[in-house]
DNA sequence: ATCCCTGCAAAATATTTGCACTGAT
DNA sequence: ATCAGTGCAAATATTTTGCAGGGAT
């Protein structure tokens, strides 16, 4: 349980599908929990816990922060979100039906949101050396992008 | 300073190696810095902060974690230790020394520490792709290890 | 009516900072 | 003598847990 979850991603298209599949596991579909759930959708990208806190913008009730924490905990479980470590600082938490894997530069921070498929390659040059079947949707690929290369390179 | 540091590694032999580059430097080589040295060369592995403060096995003053931490930090900006995540909990710390690169299990966490000539495959793909220059030695490459791909097909 | 989930408070974990004193140079 | 570094305490950041009451089923 150290490096990421196990549980396989359950892509929901929408708050109300996602509640449906939420009930069919004996889980509520609370207030705290849509509000997490319609947050992650409407930004559609990957938020810390205090930003899903925070809410959808323009919509006022923040929410406990620790409702919050459990709510994504429990999404989690039932794969529904994931969560991923960009870099230093908050966990950031997802839909699960977004796909993307991550690729910073560790000087500028840049950061690449790429789809899987253009990451097989490096998939394939993993798994040819070494037999592991890698993903990079929780920890990035971590490096120097083409300008910040450029500029070590006068050294 | 998001992602990982930017400071060139610098090897150094012995605990007297890296003292006279601390010096070079006009730092000091004071004896919690030495010991934050000594429990780094003996370990030859990332160590937490903590099991640094606890120091060499054997050595009893244990250090104070504050100190521990800011020493890190300076040994960090002088080059001589960096510090990896290889899964959720403390930062881990080793001397830049150590090149070494991380593979580790999802699944079961298994770990493998590779020379970093044994995924310039796996570089060259980043780099023919996305024009990165990749390094798994801040975050590692997570994917199933063999035995957990197998076992997965089983659904 | 059941019991999952909530909000609030407090604890736990990881790391950083302030401050007066000490020790390396 | 100077000033970087120390130990201790307190603060900060992130996440987890306990508990009593409330809402979804």
């Amino acid at each position: 349980m150290t490096v990421a979850s196990r549980t396989p991603p359950l892509a929901a298209g929408s708050v109300d599908e996602a509640e449906a599949i939420l009930r069919q596991r004996g889980l509520r579909a609370s207030s705290a929990r849509r509000l997490v759930l319609e947050t992650l959708f409407a930004a559609g990208a990957p938020l810390s816990a205090e930003r899903v806190a925070e809410g959808v913008i323009g919509r006022v009730p923040r929410s406990d922060l620790a409702s919050v924490y459990r709510n994504l905990e429990r999404l989690q479980e039932v794969g529904l979100v994931r969560h991923m470590h960009l870099g230093h600082g908050p966990g950031l938490y997802v839909l699960a039906g977004s796909a993307h894997e991550y690729v910073v530069c560790e000087s500028c921070d840049a950061m690449l949101a790429v789809d899987p498929a253009q990451l097989d390659g490096v998939r394939a040059a993993v798994r040819e050396r070494f037999g592991y079947l890698a993903s990079f949707g929780h920890f990035p690929i971590v490096g120097l992008c083409p300008e910040c290369a450029r500029q070590g390179e006068a050294d």
